[in-house]
DNA sequence: ATTTTTTATTGACAGTCGTCAAGATTTTCT
DNA sequence: AGAAAATCTTGACGACTGTCAATAAAAAAT
């Protein structure tokens, strides 16, 4: 029981390349050290796949360990083998979510050259987003409430508003290219008003209101036909 | 015990007016049962209170009845006696958060009756809440993250959504009033944005960065001023 | 092929949870 | 005053929680 111990003390860290070993040549041990490490990961993200699932289903306050165990193909031990403790899983968890999302919209704004182009295409993926996976973003806002209480959490969270809000600075530049007006305010700015509006159709989405998804269009189409037509 | 069943079957409902004597004349026996039923719902609410203090300090998943009762003057078996369950009891909580917030803004706006001042006024206030009510609001954001999932919660917080809605819309009229332009926007478009720009500040102040209240500021006057100037 | 290391299961632990019933205490009514 | 009703406390229940040690099974290394 050699590796966990070493795996379990460099767990935190963003990359998983151990230290120890950076420096020095590429010896034989090294390489099937890495093999192990990367296939110790494999499992920690299969594992924070199938609490991904359990957790949109019932939300954080509702997910118990063991309940994650049983939708999973392990038993309940396991995750206590690959994960410090419940907050390194929920925080893996976070993590994973992030990687889904942050590029949700980079394929639309590439392909569009022309402002209406861009915004039915920008709307179409807004709405499919609320349409296929409301129960994910429902996790991410509830995750987010927690970081409000939890302050271990609030690091990782912090990291995803960044990384969702240049996402979305991101979409409003390629708008401001294409129409060659400026995106009149701060990228905090753009996320917020977008943020904002997802989360009111996802309770409305939610509650079974049919009304969410064209709201949720004609909102953002008010906001950008504000900002990038005359 | 005889009155506590009958409140109780009429516990949910949003006025206490017995259905049964809401016809026929008003008697001994009416005012009397009245008068009880006033100081029960008086003890709901001093008991929602205690609650409200005791959620906003550790969130809905970390908050036991046990918890509450502690952080009150009476013992935890006598949450049962004044709500059905859990549920109840938030929800009883809800209404009180509700109820406080719904008219924050309503004063400073009657005050002012020119542009620069009612800006700065609600800029004030706006600021104030982040400051001295932080905790309260948290409560919010969780307790409507909790709705994600949860739909006994749904209807109440869908109302006070609404509330917060028409108390922002409250605003943005007076704003058109003051300066002679529109408010070229849905209520819930305004809504959402102000929405958005406090829940990003608020994580921000949780998280100690001193930038947040000024963050809220600026944005707050940014959309404003782009709305209600030239 | 056998020993070592890694992976996974099981069962138990010490707590906590919401709920409720029985009974003591207080208030109200006659 | 005593009787009745309302209020509150206490203690217990079964279920569930995160955690972890003991151990079995599988994989890798020698």
């Amino acid at each position: 029981m050699i590796l966990p111990a070493v795996v379990l003390t460099l767990r935190r860290g963003k990359t998983l390349v151990t230290e120890h070993m950076a420096s020095a040549t590429v010896t034989k041990f090294d390489r099937i050290s890495r093999k192990r490490v990367d296939k110790f990961n494999e499992r920690r993200i299969a594992l924070a796949e199938a609490a991904l699932l359990t957790l949109s289903d019932l939300g954080y306050a509702r997910t118990s360990l063991r309940e994650i165990a049983q939708n999973s193909e392990f038993s309940h031990g396991v995750l206590h083998y690959y994960f410090a403790d419940k907050v390194d899983l929920i925080t893996c968890c976070v993590r994973l979510y992030k990687s889904r999302c942050v590029t949700r919209y980079d394929g639309v704004i590439a392909a569009a050259t022309d402002y209406p182009s861009l915004l039915e295409g920008f709307l179409d993926a807004l709405a499919a987003t609320l349409r296929e996976e409301a129960h994910l973003h429902r996790l991410w806002y509830d995750l987010r409430s927690q970081a409000l209480f939890e302050s271990a959490f609030r690091a990782d969270v912090a990291e995803i508003e960044t990384s969702l809000e240049a996402m979305i600075w991101r979409v409003m530049s390629r708008f401001a290219a294409v129409t060659g007006k400026p995106a009149a305010m701060s990228p905090a700015l753009a996320y917020a008003i977008f943020d904002g509006l997802f989360q009111q159709s996802l309770l409305k989405h939610l509650s079974g209101n049919p009304d969410a998804i064209p709201t949720l269009r004609d909102g953002a189409r008010h906001v950008l036909d504000h900002i990038f037509t005359a």
